[in-house]
DNA sequence: CGTTTCCATGGAAACGATTCCACGAAGACA
DNA sequence: TGTCTTCGTGGAATCGTTTCCATGGAAACG
């Protein structure tokens, strides 16, 4: 006995061993073994042929096809993706499905991606840095060949993690402090200060800034840019005008209520984001101020619609097309070893009806009325 | 030789013949393996440690869970899933992300979903049937525990498979003729009807309908409802009064383009869905027409920021969230083997602005001017 | 005609987890 | 004290695929 191999316990796994009942049969997922079965070849060679490699005859081609064919055969991509180490998958993250600008983004990507071959799995963290780490990790266990990730948060959590794994990762629209990452972000610098620009040639002198969080890198970029702006074009700067909301359009409003409380209120707005502007358009409606005659109103990012509001809604407008096909475009390269330069996209002001008007005589301040 | 058995040259996999150099160490994945040997278990324990299972003594658990966080362990879920044959993670097949209705409703199946412990993976189909077998095929072959879709199409291509395979489906918003599937939906004829009434109570006659597809049951549905409400209030059943659109924003242009150039325009519109009510709003603008009072409108689909236009456009509203949220509920039950009731949820009439002022005396018809 | 090269093919190892099964130690019971 | 459970554990099979390696026949070369 004990000169027998120990293989000779292997249980068979012939197909009459199988559990064939007369009922249930398409609950068993057929596998590349039936379809080889069927071919009348071994597994090798149809794997070789359902993955393309050259080296099968026209024969054994044609039989595998057709029984793939006929069996209505879908390769188990667990497995696939178990063996050989690529999914042909990426991830993307983003932070909040809602905001039509990364509901964009997520369509762009997803195009962009599919058009090399890639299927796009899309996470939404929703602002919440629990739900992006817990997005991560899953994209993580998954195995996908690269993140695209609009990051929120530093770089802590399973954002390090990504980076200790060397996972192909590219940061979108935002990126994190003092992590060594290619990013495709927007320029805020040069349509903010249009903006105010724009607002100071009409006489206004105090903006009221309802800005994202500090936590999050355009918060910080956008905001920044605005101080800058505010200090050249000789306007205000009193620290009450800046409201710090958290991109989500209830703070926007809680941004206009508060900045109209002021004992000197602003007569023109200046919102960090689109959620945060409709928002804020919603409070100024309900207040019963008129957006463009009784106070102005800018928003970053050019959402579609923003131009259907009368009157037409101002904005600081980048392109999301371009941002997402940029990056996708950059993970790749990633992905094939390269790195990638960062890419900064530029933001221009697009002028429309809600900050046209000039500076109406003190509309909104109580004591000089 | 011949006496040695096969397996002899099978390569040893001990830890000294990986391939450690002194750098790019972090890019050998971490496994199980790895961690049973930190802990000083075998793999067998150390699993079991990790999938919770209760055999196991608190001395091999506390060893194992340091060592997984030490070496900051994360499963690969593709060889999970080969084993044991489901992967926490079901599949959201939506037709158009960039519709806010349906952002909204991936942001409250995702929720959901990750309330029960399942990630969404998100696919777009963007109203293409290419597209949506596509990402179908994908999220088979991932082996996704279940998936929500809101269909487009016949009953054919990739839909077909995922009923012979009996993979758990449910679908959300739209059905598939001649498919058996448990489904959310909305009840459209109410709603419908209500702003029928209301248009028709407001003097009314002619009122332009801007269709969706009728290969979407919802292009149908809400089509028919309309044929019908039409008949019951005596309106004029001028075919010509109805355009197919396609769901899309373009289309909904092109509508009101096709629809005014008629000897009799109507003087009140109905949008099927809410980019088709963006594109008409657009249009109306370009023309010159203010909305609520040279042409009444409304739209199907109730999206937030419908209401901050001037004036706020009347919706016929139902819920995305009861619909994400059941949809969820249902996939689960169908996940664990039941066969759950199909639901439809009821819609109903908001009266804005945008369709409040009485039907204006002959604006639009050019041979009555 | 004999030797080498080429190529399609099949057998079997490997990927990283889960889980069945057997085993040995310890506790329970008579 | 001896047998019977109970329970934690490790070995090994297993999931479905890819890929390495050996093989054998045909083609090409001298």
């Amino acid at each position: 006995m004990e000169t027998i191999p120990r293989r000779q316990c292997k249980r068979t796994h012939e197909y009459d061993t199988y559990p064939y009942e007369h009922e249930e049969v398409s609950m068993v997922a057929i596998t590349i073994k039936d379809v080889a079965a069927l071919a009348g070849v071994s597994v090798a060679t149809a794997s070789r042929v359902l993955s393309g490699s050259p080296a099968t005859s026209p024969e054994a081609r044609a039989n595998v096809v057709a029984a793939a064919a006929q069996l209505d055969y879908r390769p188990n991509a667990q497995a696939r993706a178990l063996r050989s180490t690529h999914t042909e998958s990426i991830g993307l993250l983003v932070s909040d499905v809602r905001n039509p600008f990364f509901a964009d983004l997520a369509h762009t990507v997803e195009q962009a991606a599919l058009a090399a071959g890639y299927v796009t799995l899309l996470g939404n963290a929703n602002e919440r840095k629990e739900q992006q780490d817990r997005y991560l990790d899953t994209l993580i266990s998954r195995r996908v060949d690269g993140i695209v990730v609009s990051p929120l948060g530093d770089g802590s959590g399973s954002i390090r993690s990504l980076i200790q794994r060397k996972i192909p990762t590219v940061f979108v629209d935002r990126t994190v402090d003092g992590v060594d990452v290619p990013s495709v972000t927007t320029d805020s610098e040069t349509g903010i200060r249009q903006a105010v620009e724009h607002l100071a040639a009409a006489g206004h002198t105090r903006i009221g800034y309802i800005s994202g969080p500090q936590s999050i890198s355009t918060g910080r970029d956008r905001f920044a840019a605005f101080t800058r702006a505010v200090a050249e074009f000789g306007l205000s700067q009193d620290p009450e005008l800046v409201y710090f909301g958290d991109f989500q359009a209830a703070s926007g409003s809680a941004g206009v209520h508060a900045l109209l409380e002021l004992r000197q209120p602003p007569t023109a707005l200046l919102a960090a984001d689109s959620p945060m502007a409709v928002g804020a358009i919603a409070i100024l409606h309900r207040r019963g101020l008129r957006i463009g005659r009784d106070v102005a109103l800018i928003a970053f990012d050019d959402i579609e619609w923003f131009a259907l509001l009368d009157p037409a809604l101002s904005v600081i407008s980048h392109s999301v097309e371009e941002m997402g096909r940029i990056a996708v475009k950059m993970l790749l390269e990633v992905i094939g070893g390269g790195t990638p330069e960062s890419v900064v996209l530029p933001s221009e002001l697009i002028i429309r009806g809600s900050s046209s008007a000039p500076v109406s005589p003190t509309p909104l301040s109580p004591e000089f009325v």
